[in-house]
RNA sequence: GGGCGGAUAGCUCAGUUGGCAGAGCACCUGGAUCACAACCAGGGGGUCACAGGUUCAAGUCCUGUUCCGCCCACCA
């Protein structure tokens, strides 16, 4: 066993002093890789960060819940993994690289492919690590030794492998389809990658004239500039009103194109004017249309969204200039019949928030109904499980409505795509094929068809590693729920495509933290604190624990820094509480006295009573992910219980004059309850729980392997429990007529108690602690039923408590109080009442409701009782 | 258009099989008592959004309403 020092607590709490003393012995020691253990192991691993990006405090609250359930299920004697790593993050890297380079005055194109990806690979070494770097401050028990990027070579082996096999199965093809195009950034996106803003825009009705006819046919369009490209008119065949014009040819205005009018099932007849123009380039639906119909397909922009050749007069211009320009020739020539204000859904890139373009351009897709099928069954028969359950919906109601997912990019930073062409030939192969002449495709993969395979990739797949074999499927996932779609669910289909088992078996989802005014912390709106300050300022520990407390189990954190105060005045709490338990545990060595050497006291067995169910309550949360929940439960025991009325009372039974064996089992309680804190604790607030238990005797290197705590039977104690809380009852009783007569705490007072003999019995074998935490000077058992003359009293289960103060009590003050006592007994007295002479109530309820009501009836009557007595001996006094 | 979540003390939120409404912060009173003023002791403060219903009993279960918030959706 080592000896504590007790020149090592030193008051205050200085987080700064001691949170960087020990990751470097937990990762030395190994404390971190996982020790082989009976059983599953525990596997998480970090969602990977953006290389370009920087700490928020929505990370801390992911690391926090997957560090406390990591150093919980350690310290449970599980074997336990948790692997870190970046993701390389295409378009957000891509775009702070050329960021850089456009304020350098150059771009990606003077530097061709090859330097520009030197560019980034230098850019990356140097930045890319800077969270992972931050996290090690935070405490996080990562596996270091097991750090991936989603771009190292093996990792890049496992995408290229995942492609080849998807094509192989023909759950990859190249299509050429309208995609959502980011005329930014200049690459193709998925449907998750768009935001849709409502906006207000309008609804135009355009004329356009029948070929030889004065006659028109209007049609309804948001987007005007599109009409350059449109190659039909579009109408429903059951629609009455169009039916004669089906088969005839109008004239597009502008463009003088002639277009056919064609009956389409898909045009609703209700929306606007019943007739749709069809821009097969421009619009998904109208791709759609014009391929059932083989229309032909008039690009009318390029990729940066500006008019091109096919735009007749309006080439050269950016599409909302065209717009405007459109609508201004429309009207000159009396084209346009109307416009009303409408509110469209436009997308965004997530990106850049640029507006989206759809845009028609070869790209290749994943077939996603196939791998959805076993992913939604997977979630249907539990064998993935969300917590809160309700996400399940959410996941399942995507993954029936899926869509086929457009994998390629038009960027350079990322995985680039495994196919070859020569001439009219092509081939898919990580490798360049043999022989001459083969080009490589392009473009990238979406950054997220390398995450998709993160729960397997980081463990060596594909080949069969030991790790793999160990550590997958993963246990738990925890995430925010934004990335549900994105992330999750793909992971899900992956994991059962290329393992045949789900990736993990639980997702916990976090809260999403909002400012004061509930908005979510983002980098655009400068809202977001800077975690790393907030550690300066109250200590990684405090962060942790402060985030834990307050997240609520699935709901919306609305998040003020000055809440982590609570953190860090916990931490000064314990902290202070094993400074005091330090200086008194006396030479002996009490990690060796025998439990059968000490004689409990009522206190001594109240503290392991409560402690053994603080240790079963916060195991309890645990298991059930309500963190906050266990993280209340430590706070409360430490600090309302152990701290507030504990330590209070073993206060005197440290004193030299103490009996030896009072004291010795004093010091061994407090010790062994403290112990069993700093355990609860550890998860949560690792670094002050280490640097407290090392100080204290102690057996073993760390805390962090340290035994998680049981709840032993033989300490619950019921009988302890119920007589504590009637002292704790009392000594409120007196401090609060202490209060109310404004006795000063420097001022020891005389206590008269009145009650039953066994009560009385009690309260003199607690006489000793009371006293002290009540401030009693001498306290009288007024056996032969005596009462002081002129006294302020309270009624404390039945006994009565008398602060005899003659001439110092204010009597006014004194009687006014009783009064209100007494409506306030009156009150409930006649609730309870009531509910006893409802025969319906004594049929019904349960045995022990009832009897539970009787025994307050008696308990309240009595009270009453006693209230009323000490009022009429008030009254007789002349105050 | 569909789906989900929320409404409890001045604020932020707990309230896990229905059985006496809780915490932290803020506020008021008192306090340098030898672990801690980052503290201690005491206190005030609630029509549990609204309306119905089920039940002996509802913050909790059911229905509806009103406000917030979020997600999904190609009616141009």
């Amino acid at each position: 066993m080592e000896r504590g020092n007790p020149e090592t607590l030193q008051q205050p709490y200085d987080p700064n002093r001691v949170e960087g003393r020990w990751y470097a012995l937990w990762e030395e020691r190994g404390v971190f890789r996982p020790r082989p253990a009976p059983g599953e192991a525990f596997v998480v691993s970090i969602p990977p960060p953006n290389v370009t990006g920087s700490l928020t405090i929505g990370h801390l609250l992911g690391e926090s819940v997957r560090d406390v359930v990591l150093r919980w299920q350690r310290m449970d004697g599980r074997e336990t993994l948790y692997v870190p790593g970046t993701d390389h993050a295409g378009i957000a890297t891509q775009n702070v690289v050329e960021k850089k380079l456009r304020e350098e005055g150059r771009s990606r194109h003077d530097l061709g492919r090859e330097s520009f990806l030197g560019e980034v690979w230098t850019w990356k070494e140097q930045y890319g690590g800077l969270i992972l770097r931050q996290l090690r401050r935070f405490g996080i028990s990562a596996d270091w030794t097991r750090e991936r990027f989603t771009l190292d070579a093996g990792y890049s082996r496992a995408v290229l492998h995942t492609f080849q096999r998807l094509y192989e199965k023909n759950l990859i093809y190249r299509g050429r389809y309208i995609v959502n195009w980011c005329p930014r950034c200049l690459t193709a996106l998925s449907d998750e990658e768009v935001d849709h803003v409502d906006t207000a825009g309008s609804l135009w009705t355009l004329r356009y004239p029948l070929k030889d006819s004065k006659q028109f046919i209007t049609v309804a369009t948001t987007r005007p500039e599109t009409m350059l490209g449109d190659t039909a008119v579009a109408v429903n065949p059951k629609d009455r009103r169009y039916a004669r014009l089906v088969g005839r040819t109008a004239v597009l205005p502008l463009m003088r194109r002639e277009i056919p009018i064609i009956a389409d099932e898909t045009v609703d007849p209700r929306f606007g004017t019943g007739a749709v123009k069809v821009t097969p380039a421009h619009d998904p639906n109208d791709f759609l249309i014009a391929q059932r119909h083989g229309l032909p397909e008039i690009v009318v922009m390029d990729e940066h969204g500006t008019m091109n050749d096919s735009a007749g007069d309006f080439r050269g211009l950016d599409r909302f200039e065209a717009r405007r320009r459109v609508l201004d020739a429309l009207r000159d020539a009396g084209y346009l019949e109307k416009s009303e204000p409408y509110t469209v859904p436009v997308g965004h890139c997530s990106r850049c928030d640029t507006v989206i373009e759809p845009y028609l351009s070869w790209q290749w897709f994943v077939r996603m109904a196939p791998l959805a099928a076993p992913a939604i069954e997977a979630a249907r028969r539990g064998q993935v499980k969300f917590y809160p359950a309700r996400w399940k919906k959410v996941y399942l109601n995507w993954l029936e409505n899926i869509r086929d997912w457009c994998i390629s990019r038009q960027l350079w930073w990322g995985h680039r795509i495994p196919v070859w062409y020569r001439g009219s030939e092509m081939t898919v192969s990580a490798e360049r094929p043999a022989g001459e002449g083969w080009t490589q495709d392009e473009d990238v993969l979406d950054t997220w068809f390398s995450s998709w395979l993160w729960p397997f990739a980081i463990l060596g797949w594909p080949d069969e590693t030991e790790d793999l074999k160990r550590y997958y499927p993963n246990s738990l996932m925890v995430t925010a729920a934004d990335i549900i779609f994105f992330w999750v669910a793909r992971m899900v289909m992956a994991g059962l495509e290329f393992r045949g088992e789900v990736p993990f078996r639980h997702v916990y989802f976090t809260s999403i933290l909002r400012d004061a005014e509930g908005r979510k912390f983002s980098k655009s709106l400068g809202n977001s604190p800077d975690p790393i300050e907030m550690m300066d300022r109250y200590g990684a520990d405090a962060v942790r624990f402060t985030l834990i407390y307050l997240t609520p189990t699935g709901q919306d954190l609305l998040f003020d820094e000055k809440r982590l105060e609570t953190g860090k005045f916990f931490a000064n709490k314990v902290w202070n509480a094993a400074r005091l338990v330090q200086m008194r545990l006396g030479d002996e060595d009490l990690a060796k006295v025998r439990e059968s050497a000490l004689v409990l006291t009522l206190a001594d067995r109240w503290i392991l009573s409560r402690l053994a169910n603080a240790v079963k309550d916060v195991t309890r949360n645990l298991k059930t992910y309500r963190f906050n929940e266990a993280a209340n439960a430590i706070y409360q025991f430490a600090w309302a219980e152990y701290c507030d009325w504990y330590l209070e009372m073993a206060k005197p039974r440290w004193a030299e004059d103490a009996d030896p064996v009072d004291r010795r089992t004093a010091r061994w309680v407090s010790w062994k309850v403290l112990d069993g804190i700093l355990r609860l604790l550890h998860p949560f607030m690792p670094f002050v729980s280490e640097e407290i238990w090392q100080a204290l005797p102690h057996e073993g290197e760390t805390l962090a392997l340290a035994a998680w705590p049981r709840a032993k039977r033989s300490w619950f104690d019921a009988e302890a429990e119920r007589q504590v809380s009637y002292l704790q009852e009392l000594v409120v009783a007196v401090r609060n007529l202490r209060a109310e007569n404004k006795v000063g705490p420097g001022r020891l007072v005389p206590v008269v108690v009145r009650g039953g003999e066994a009560q009385l019995d009690l309260v003199e074998r607690l006489a000793d602690q009371i006293k002290p935490l009540a401030r009693i000077e001498s306290l009288t058992l007024a056996r032969d039923g005596t009462r002081p003359r002129v006294a302020a009293s309270a009624v404390v289960q039945g006994t009565e408590v008398f602060l005899p103060l003659e001439g110092l009590i204010d009597l006014e003050a004194e009687r006014q109080r009783l009064a209100k006592e007494t409506d306030r007994l009156l009150a409930d007295l006649e609730g309870c009442r009531r509910k006893l002479r409802n025969q319906d109530f004594l049929a019904k309820a349960r045995a022990e409701v009832v009897e539970r009501e009787r025994q307050r009836v008696a308990q309240l009557e009595e009270t009453l009782e006693k209230v009323k007595r000490a009022q009429e001996s008030l009254g007789a006094v002349r105050g």
